[in-house]
DNA sequence: TTCTAATAAATTGTATACATTACTATGTCA
DNA sequence: TGACATAGTAATGTATACAATTTATTAGAA
């Protein structure tokens, strides 16, 4: 993405994570370019990027509009992505070097060394730590398709906006999780890899239904 | 999309798939300008779009060039889809009704009727017909998320270039595959579905590969 | 000759004016 | 009052001019 467009994005972008424009909204081109400073066209380019991104739907004619999820559409997202994250760790299992191996454990062990810290837990850490983790798994599996097909999944705006409801508890045996994946690579062991990686999502996917659904209800 | 950009898509689209445009071309704006008779604006739309149909990569302030595809990432794409699409089956089990196996059955004997015909079976015709069947189980499957996803990975321009060159007995094959997928449905077997699934896709996989591999190193 | 630097050409990025389409409000008729 | 037609407004779609960047060409020096 050119410059004007990525400003564009990233500005569009947070105004839906942060609920200035709710699921529905009309992003009209003309606010956008007050908004954005910049002019229609890299605006225009930065709502396709957005479309492609799923944060958004276009209506020929219409203009552009937050895309809308049910609670039916994010199970679904959930059970896809624990399909094709279990099918990555079965792939890195079979590649895995010992310097990944190691990689991959410096981040769990940065993690959790956030976790044994007294205080609140420093969740925009745990964030970035945990992405980093299963974008190293994703090289390691090594396929293209893979990654743009995940890549693709794990965007809607909703996992970003309620992922910080999240307990210390949670966060502790989410980092367990990637503990025991961490073993299951070192084996090369990729039927257990990707059970340890389905339980992974599927316990994150439980925690985050149970926090939207309130959310979702308290909207109607 | 609108009206020119259409245009400027399906004709872009075009060149790539009958080779006017070989894998790794630059397509430079001004060049589809005067091929598409539309002015830059909805070129550009066109090929944005055609990035996130992964018919070609963009790169900042160089332009679009066609993706290109090893036979390792159309390995991958199969194994992708084979699990995809086996999860459309056992969620199609689990949903179908009378009327869609009655749907999916016409569709099945189309097909069939054609292939019993004499001469030269009708390519075209299958792979319509053979197109709906799968996007008919997908709206039984009644995902959003699986659909988006599928939707992105079926594209790839390699597929449709070498379809043209299943035999009879390849057609008749992914035919009876149909024909035992639908057996499954009625019987609301997700396993069974499943399997006559991932068994269609990967012999599908095993007969591109082959004639694909031939075309690969011919271009060497 | 080969590498580098400067410059020219070509290409993409951005802004904006104009065209078309969709939406809204108003007023008329049933 | 309500439905429909119509005019006006506002939005998206398209074309084009201008700016910034990259790529190609040329000239010069080692």
């Amino acid at each position: 993405m050119s410059k004007a467009t990525e400003k564009a994005y990233n500005i569009i972008r947070e105004c839906i994570l942060d609920g200035s424009y709710a699921q529905g909204a009309h992003l009209k081109e003309g606010e956008l370019v007050d908004r954005c400073g910049v002019s229609r066209t890299p605006v225009r380019d930065a709502l396709r990027q957005l479309a492609t991104d799923r944060y958004v739907v276009t209506r020929r004619n219409q203009g552009v509009f937050v895309n809308e999820w049910s609670v039916e559409d994010i199970k679904d997202i959930f059970e896809l992505r624990a399909m094709l994250e279990a099918m990555v760790a079965e792939r890195a299992a079979d590649n895995v070097s010992d310097d990944d191996i190691q990689n991959l454990q410096a981040i769990q062990s940065s993690i959790q060394a956030m976790l044994d810290r007294d205080g609140a837990p420093d969740v925009d850490m745990f964030l970035s730590a945990n992405s980093e983790f299963h974008h190293l798994l994703l090289d390691i599996a090594n396929s293209r398709a893979l990654a743009d097909t995940l890549s693709q999944i794990v965007q809607p705006p909703l996992i970003a906006q309620t992922a910080r409801k999240y307990s210390r508890a949670d966060l502790q045996q989410s980092n367990d999780h990637h503990q025991e994946l961490i073993e299951a690579l070192s084996a090369k062991d990729r039927n257990w890899a990707a059970l340890v990686m389905k339980t992974h999502i599927i316990a994150a996917q439980r925690k985050f239904m149970t926090s939207y659904s309130k959310a979702f209800e308290a909207a109607e």
